[in-house]
RNA sequence: GGGUGCUUAGCUCAGUGGUAGAGCGUCUCGUUUACACCGAGAAUGUCGGGGGUUCGAAACCCUCAGCGCCCA
């Protein structure tokens, strides 16, 4: 049943119309992607949400932009696949469950691993993906029937067959390393799973040795020396090139330890003489390989000093850190301290634990080749950066990665399919195979992000050759923000452009910013500065907050956001809402063919041409994922435009009736505004074009096209002309005390085309056309005003309006004149500025001409 | 320490060589049958400082100052 001609509510609601329609479009299978489609495919994969999240304004953020560049694509006819999907996030997940066993006094190991497990499948059935929910809010056009998980069987699967055909490859590997360690997870991370903070430590100088065969060396973690196996210098400082090779008494413990020369010392950082602690510090760890330092273990997994066979085993690591400092202070080798020292520290991006170095078996990923061919992708143009200027900071990342540590000591993830033999034997295990019996299975799993690196092509059932993987891989575009370049998105090239035979993931890579408060700060919960997109959708509407968020998104930079910009937003939908009851009202139509342009009168074919304008700009600016510069120019066309220049200057002809062909116009500029504007606010302009064409959906609809006949530059002029008469006018009325609402006699005079429309102008300034004899009368260009003020003009009002006018073009005209008196400015600037300049002072001089005489007719009060 | 941005109206930001812009805020007037979630009008800027290139610089170059982010 056609819905056209139902009557609009007098206020706009969203929260009525918002769940209804997405319940329509979903039942319709609109957002259902075909992989048998002859059209050709657009596809986006939605970077997965942590199955723990709940949707925050970065998502919201996220999906307008891809939500807007999905509907465009299906609009203009391509099939549309954005994928959606959950990430089991190991770390962040394990701990939630965790939290609820420890609530009960339990811990993972009284339920037994697969108990355990069990219970985090339970946990993620009742409780996680409560973002899914919320993105329905937000009208994200996702296709739900291919929505993914990353530990459902078919990703698992993938995950086993890549880990495989790496392995094969060499890319994998089993090494022991320092890595980093959670003592609180129990588990190792990888080097993006740490965050650095600028923490206050300590830093000291101790003397090791005593008499000439000593050397003082500067640490901020004194707990580690009993672990330390040697002293290094710089190879070429003076001060200690001499001691290089000999050995000194290592306190404390009373082992004798080498000095060894090492260009890695940097020889102005404190003493210029470093102890080696090759078991708990990575760069140690690299000189001691170079050095055969001996690894030396004095803690254990939970940071607790162990095996040292001092008197500070047992002790904590910071209370250790204490009590050695006391001892070596006691024993009078403490040379200098500095403290607070400020300096970079390692936590666990998790649960803000100090990482520590730990000398480990771990499983790691070879990166180096793996990293080229992603940066290759990038140079050679097979892939994009949007905006380009983030390139850099992508091949910055990629040319100088570290190998990637992916076992986990975790029980929730892709557990590692390597099993071990009786007799130190190994094989991996791929899909489908098993391993030999009396084999055990590595106790580890991989990183989260082993799994969702591989999120653009397992979603679509790699290694199956799927119909779904022909049709929609590689994938179109990445929406996603630059701070996750390095984790996520690099992850996803590497593994993709592996598994698919060096076919990169996607075509461009288009980075947003971050959203901040609405002073530009970052958001978080410690300065209590965060919001709810929630909260906003229920107070304004999605179409507001996704309005706001892509007028916000200029590529790569980040967007403040405050409450009130998105009550702005909201404001412009209830604009767009009463415009269209308006033109409704007024017999706005779709029925039947255009009228023929030419007979038009100048005001519908000026909308028509600006609304071309604004078709082929903003669809150009969508194109280069200009979100911000798209959504203003459509704003301004809608609001400016339309409702305070074009629906004003046609209520006269509304008003008098015989205005067929702007009913038509009207609707016509209706329908493709609306079209346009569905991507940035989908709920409110399927109502209002459903309800003024009696369509089906705007999400089938067709994109709009610039029909280039309908530019008008002869209409354009004579509309800007009208436009600076009325604003004059009103300015004039204002001026003198005038209410805008009140009638006063008046009348415009004036010749050639613009005399046709002198009485739409005189509707719009409330001029009543009968007989009287003007009080003041001015002229604007070649029209000439004349009002009837009833004999009480504001002269002083009126002469300091004139004055202050007159300056200011005067100004412009001497700006003109030494423009166009300067030798070099005439002899090298282009013909085209120059003809400008003089048009402008011809302008100008007219102007002056007009204000003298306007001034000169005064009375003089 | 290495890299990389930024500094334009009260606030947040557009503006890559030709008369300084937007949104929000501010001031004045206004309940006109689309809209007070509105309309009309107005005010507001040595474009961080200094130097240079150019006929012409907010924009290009150098330099100083301040702020931010990423990496170590």
């Amino acid at each position: 049943m056609s819905q056209r001609g139902k009557e609009l509510a007098s206020t706009f609601s969203p929260a009525e119309i918002e769940a209804p329609l997405y319940e329509k479009w979903i039942s319709a299978g609109y957002f259902t992607a075909d992989a048998n489609s002859k059209k050709e495919a657009f596809t986006i994969v939605l970077p997965p949400p942590n199955v723990t999240g709940v949707l925050h304004i970065g998502h919201a953020l996220d999906q307008t932009l891809q939500d807007c560049l999905a509907r465009i694509k299906r609009m203009k006819g391509y099939e549309v696949l954005w994928l959606p999907g959950m990430d089991h996030a190991g770390i962040a997940t394990q701990n939630v469950v965790e939290k609820q066993l420890a609530a009960q006094g339990m811990s993972r190991h009284d339920l037994g691993r697969e108990e355990f497990v069990k219970k985090v499948w339970q946990w993620k059935a009742e409780s996680g993906g409560a973002i899914l929910g919320q993105m329905r809010r937000m009208g994200d056009s996702v296709d739900w029937s291919r929505e993914r998980f990353t530990m459902d069987e078919g990703m698992s699967n993938s995950v086993l067959a890549l880990f495989k055909k790496m392995y094969d490859a060499e890319l994998i590997y089993r090494a022991e390393r320092i890595i980093n360690w959670c003592p609180r997870c129990l588990t190792a991370l990888s080097d993006i799973e740490v965050e650095h903070q600028d923490d206050a430590g300590e830093f000291v100088q101790v003397r090791y040795g005593d008499g000439e065969q000593s050397i003082v060396v500067a640490t901020t973690r004194a707990e580690t020396m009993m672990g330390d196996g040697a002293v290094a210098v710089h190879p070429d400082d003076p001060r200690y090139k001499h001691m290089i090779g000999t050995e000194v008494l290592l306190p404390l413990v009373n082992r004798m330890i080498p000095i060894i020369a090492d260009e890695l010392v940097d020889p102005d950082f404190g003493t210029g003489a470093v102890k080696v602690t090759a078991a708990h510090d990575p760069n140690d760890f690299e000189m001691a390989l170079r050095h055969n330092v001996p690894f030396v273990v004095i803690m254990n997994e939970h940071g607790i000093m162990e095996g040292s066979g001092t008197e500070f085993d047992g002790m904590d690591r910071f209370d250790a850190r204490v009590a050695v400092v006391a001892k070596l202070k006691e024993l009078g080798r403490i040379v200098a301290e500095k403290r607070p020292y400020i300096h970079a520290v390692g936590h666990c991006s998790r649960c803000d634990t100090t990482v520590e170095p730990r000398l480990s078996k771990q499983w790691f990923v070879k990166v180096a080749p793996l990293a080229k061919a992603s940066a290759d992708a990038v140079r050679s143009g097979a892939v994009k950066i949007e905006p380009v200027e983030l390139a850099p900071r992508y091949f910055d990342w990629v040319d100088n990665m570290h190998d990637w540590c992916i076992s986990r000591q975790l029980w929730w993830g892709h557990r590692i399919p390597v099993w071990y033999g009786p007799n130190g034997e190994m094989v991996v295990v791929g899909p489908g195979e098993s391993a030999p019996a009396g084999y055990v299975q590595d106790a580890d799993v991989l990183d989260t992000w082993f799994s969702s690196g591989q999120w653009a092509f397992s979603t679509f059932g790699w290694p199956e050759k799927t119909a779904d993987l022909a049709k929609f891989y590689p994938t179109s575009v990445l929406v996603t923000g630059y701070d996750i370049l390095f984790f996520w998105v690099v992850r996803m090239m590497m593994m993709s452009t592996f598994a698919m035979d060096g076919v990169p993931p996607f075509k461009t890579i288009m980075l947003h910013g971050l959203v901040r408060d609405q002073f530009g700060k970052k958001m978080s919960k410690s300065r209590g500065n965060v919001v709810d997109p929630l909260e906003f959708m229920d107070k304004y509407g999605a179409d507001a907050l996704r309005f706001t968020l892509a007028r916000g998104a200029n590529p790569g930079t980040d967007q403040a956001l405050a409450e009130e910009w998105i009550g702005g937003s909201r404001n412009f939908a209830t604009k767009l809402w009463n415009a269209t009851r308006f033109a409704m009202m007024n017999g706005a139509t779709v029925e039947g063919p255009m009228p023929d342009v030419s007979k038009l009168n100048a005001i519908d074919k000026w909308i028509l041409s600006r609304l071309t304008e604004t078709i082929r700009d903003a669809d150009s600016l969508f194109e280069k994922f200009e979100f911000a510069k798209a959504s203003e120019l459509i704003y301004h066309f809608a609001w400016d435009d339309l409702c305070d220049w074009y629906l004003e200057l046609s209520k006269e002809s509304f008003a008098t009736g015989n205005a067929a062909d702007s009913q038509r116009v009207l609707g016509h500029v209706l329908d493709q505004l609306m079209r346009l504007l569905h991507p940035l606010m989908p709920f409110i302009t399927e109502e209002l074009w459903v309800s003024l064409t009696g369509g089906e959906s705007l999400v089938i609809a067709q994109w709009p096209e610039a029909i280039l006949s309908y530019l008008d530059n002869a209409a354009e002029n004579l509309v800007t002309q009208m436009q600076a008469v009325i604003t004059e006018v009103r300015r004039f009325r204002n001026d003198q005390g005038v209410k805008a609402t009140a009638k006063i006699p008046g009348r415009l005079a004036t010749n050639g085309e613009l005399a046709k429309y002198s009485s739409a102008m005189g509707f719009v300034l409330k001029l009543e056309a009968k007989e009287f004899t003007p009080t003041a009368s001015f002229e604007i260009g070649s029209v000439k005003c004349e009002l009837d003020l009833s004999g009480t003009v504001d002269v002083a009002a009126e002469r300091a309006r004139l004055t202050k006018d007159l300056a200011t073009v005067q100004k412009d005209q001497q700006t003109a004149q030494v423009k166009l008196g300067n030798e070099g400015f005439m002899a090298k600037a282009p013909l085209e500025v120059v003809t400008e300049i003089k048009e402008r002072l011809v302008k100008t001089q007219a102007e002056i001409e007009r204000i003298t005489a306007a001034l000169a007719a005064l009375p003089s009060a």
